[in-house]
DNA sequence: CGCGCCATTGACCTATTTCAACGAGGGTGG
DNA sequence: CCACCCTCGTTGAAATAGGTCAATGGCGCG
């Protein structure tokens, strides 16, 4: 068990292949990539926090966590999530301090790449920087559509909407199996990220599996009808920025 | 009158000098920047539109214009507000189709760059390319405390975070004439930033107006105690990683 | 066994939406 | 110069999505 991963980049190589159906040479740089510096954390501890200055471009090898901004007064807004082969911040050592936290959503393995490190393995490879580039212009289209979501979508468009959106994303990196996938988020990681409040993301939920087009529970998420839970969530793909051939 | 502009590059000059200090030498390639490929639009009109394959960086040099999407059934979503000295999307010619449309909200001029103009430009002054980066780290930043106004802040505390951001953006860029800064937007072009409906927006501004905090009106916004409307607020101005000496 | 965390559910409450009417201002064409 | 229209903002009344508060129950774990 314990043994060394043999291939701790597969996440983020499996979905760069939804961009550049290359990365042939680029795999062992990738696999190099995600093995510095690996960092065990449990849930609920932090990878950075808010006002720190960044030192590191951190590639999550397992687990989920998430991106998130406290106000004064204890109000979360959940920014983002992260599951494998995605990326933190690739450019955020140009910044003095960050303005948000990440934290483990579940038990989690990142690498810490130094932005030395970092160029050097891009200088070599330079498919593979302009694929890390597409990779963070992906992660800046989910952010604004969830902005659509938290903006316009009412309580069981947002829900469906975010379902959609991981099982589409844990499909690249290669983490759906079948039609099913993993989904370790609370009902209050939910409502924290879609700005509504557990109790009603609960009865949402309920309402949700009631159309019978998904099921979700916590741990697992189960697609039943993908074409009615898009339609459901006005769900369009293209955000997500990748080759279509599936 | 018409004659051509000095200095067009001088509301992104003034903003990078909030990060670094020392545009001295890159003034000039700043202007060339805002020189080229000079565009003017109207009120309304589409600089970019969702789909199309993204050619140009584009930078605005007068007026103010808005990125959004809008959902398939109409619904429209604001991710952001440009005013002069903004970029929009350095490095968004990576991507094979936008996925968001960018339009003018008064009448505009900006200037379009093509990807290797831009490069020859930053080759040349690699000071300059880590400013834009942060230029652009920046962005993203607003970007994700706009998530959490949309999220968590109620109506009032909205309204008042997005004129906090405005006053203090067009501070930057010396676009504001001591407490007080134009103001284009209508009532609608807020509605669908902060994800409420028109009527809403009015009787929140009236309300926001009576605590003397502010005057907000159609073209003029005229901040009358910065310090409590920023506390209305809620409003955290790090996330604008700004040099703070002032 | 008991504690903590998470989800469910009910009853009530309220911020915001919806629908609709009205009014102010600015521009245009007759 | 007036009439008209169109956009934008204001306001009221009624409806509702979602929030709040609180109790209950399941379940995993020390």
């Amino acid at each position: 068990m314990q043994g060394h991963d043999e291939n701790p980049g597969r996440h983020l190589i499996a979905k760069l292949n939804a961009f550049m159906r290359t990365t042939a040479g680029s795999e062992d740089a990738i696999n190099d990539l995600a093995s510095r510096r690996i960092t065990s954390l449990d849930r609920g501890q932090d990878i950075i926090s808010e006002g720190e200055e960044p030192r590191t471009v951190n590639l999550l090898v397992s687990g989920w966590a998430c991106r998130y901004k406290m106000m004064e007064d204890g109000r979360r807004q959940i920014l983002a999530f992260f599951v494998p082969g995605d990326l933190a911040d690739l450019h955020v050592y140009i910044l003095k301090a960050i303005d948000h936290s990440i934290s483990a959503i579940t038990p989690i393995k990142f690498a810490r790449l130094t932005p030395k490190e970092f160029e050097e393995i891009s200088d070599a490879h330079p498919k593979l920087l302009r694929a890390l580039w597409w990779e963070s212009l992906v992660t800046d289209s989910i952010q604004r559509e969830w902005l659509v979501s938290v903006g316009q979508r009412d309580a069981i468009e947002s829900v469906a909407h975010l379902a959609c959106e991981l099982f589409v994303r844990l499909k690249t990196v290669g983490l759906a199996d079948g039609n099913q996938c993993d989904f370790p988020l609370t009902q209050i990681d939910i409502a924290d990220a879609l700005g509504m409040t557990q109790p009603h993301v609960s009865r949402t939920i309920t309402k949700l599996n009631k159309t019978g087009f998904v099921s979700l529970k916590r741990g697992k998420l189960e697609v039943k009808d993908l074409a009615k839970l898009q339609k459901l969530a006005v769900f369009n793909p293209n955000y997500l920025h990748q080759l279509y051939d599936e």
